[in-house]
DNA sequence: AATATTTGTTAGTGTAGCGTACAAAACCAA
DNA sequence: TTGGTTTTGTACGCTACACTAACAAATATT
């Protein structure tokens, strides 16, 4: 049930003569894919007491923020199918983190909210996502935060409000 | 063997009311998720002909940069552990668009080399890589491409050399 | 009322990351 | 040179997750 993790899967530390990649070096996506695979490798390790993945951490985020929201509504925010929704509110169900209840106003929905339980996880998830943060916005000045995250929002869609 | 893949799983469009994150919009991983999943999907769909994923191709195109590497150089390059690595070249070496040789140097590795089939999958598959970044940097100066690229190095730790 | 869309759901496929364990080759230290 | 350590490739198993396809119930549309 538990993820069995003992020890971060850290890369190998890069050596004389790997630094070279080549043309590849240029492509924007390679880059974006190597830092999301290091912030997800941080991030798994920060939240190895909690056992919580980024996109479940993200799910209760959104939930406690709009309780009662749908699932649909959820995969949406996310940019998720609802398909996958489903596999990862299963989990944190099963968990008792969150829980489904019949949509009043429309019968075909399930309104999600976060469970006692989910509330508290949800709490100390984030105390570790301000550290993970940290850790992350560390090598950058506040104005290339503002920066990353505005160009990031131009690929995704998104655009900050504040 | 082939992805059973014919239409893009595009997220549902974000609807009026859906576009408030809350306080994780100010979660920079947040975005570089958010980002690479955005990649990812374009990526898929320009690649549904080939039927390669991202890091089929950055593999292909390292071995490609560097015949002979050793799984083990591949693995720190693209910055996976040896079990994923292995994993990806079966699924290349099955296709036959890579192989394996004994390295003379060192018994313990074994040399990559493209075969004909790889090279010109390779070919084919830069010349959707260039669309492909096209559509991703067309939203971006180039000022903000070098900028982009700068910033997400800091988080992967590899530096562009130009 | 008939038709179309939305929502949740299940089932199945493919990709990927990681832990663990093992064997062979290479390296290093005494 | 022997004996311990490290590196490399490999196999097995488990979890997460993205996607397709298909279905039923509820709701919207016409």
């Amino acid at each position: 049930m538990a993820r069995k993790k003992k020890i971060l899967a850290t890369p190998e530390p890069i050596r004389p003569g790997d630094e070279d990649l080549g043309e590849i070096r240029n492509i924007v996506g390679f880059h974006i894919r190597l830092a999301q695979g290091a912030v997800y490798r941080h991030f798994t390790e920060a939240f190895t007491s909690l056992d919580l993945t980024q996109k479940q951490v993200s799910m209760l985020w959104l939930v406690g923020d709009h309780p009662q929201i749908a699932q649909s509504d959820l995969a949406r925010r996310m940019r998720m199918d609802r398909a996958t929704t489903m596999a990862v509110v299963n989990r944190l169900e099963a968990r008792n983190l969150l829980e489904r209840q019949p949509s009043p106003n429309d019968g075909r929905k399930h309104a999600l909210y976060l469970t006692d339980d989910g509330n508290q996880v949800l709490s100390s998830a984030k105390a570790l996502i301000n550290q993970h943060e940290e850790w992350l916005k560390s090598r950058f000045s506040d104005a290339e935060v503002s920066t990353l995250i505005e160009l990031l929002s131009r690929i995704h869609g998104w655009f900050p409000t504040d």
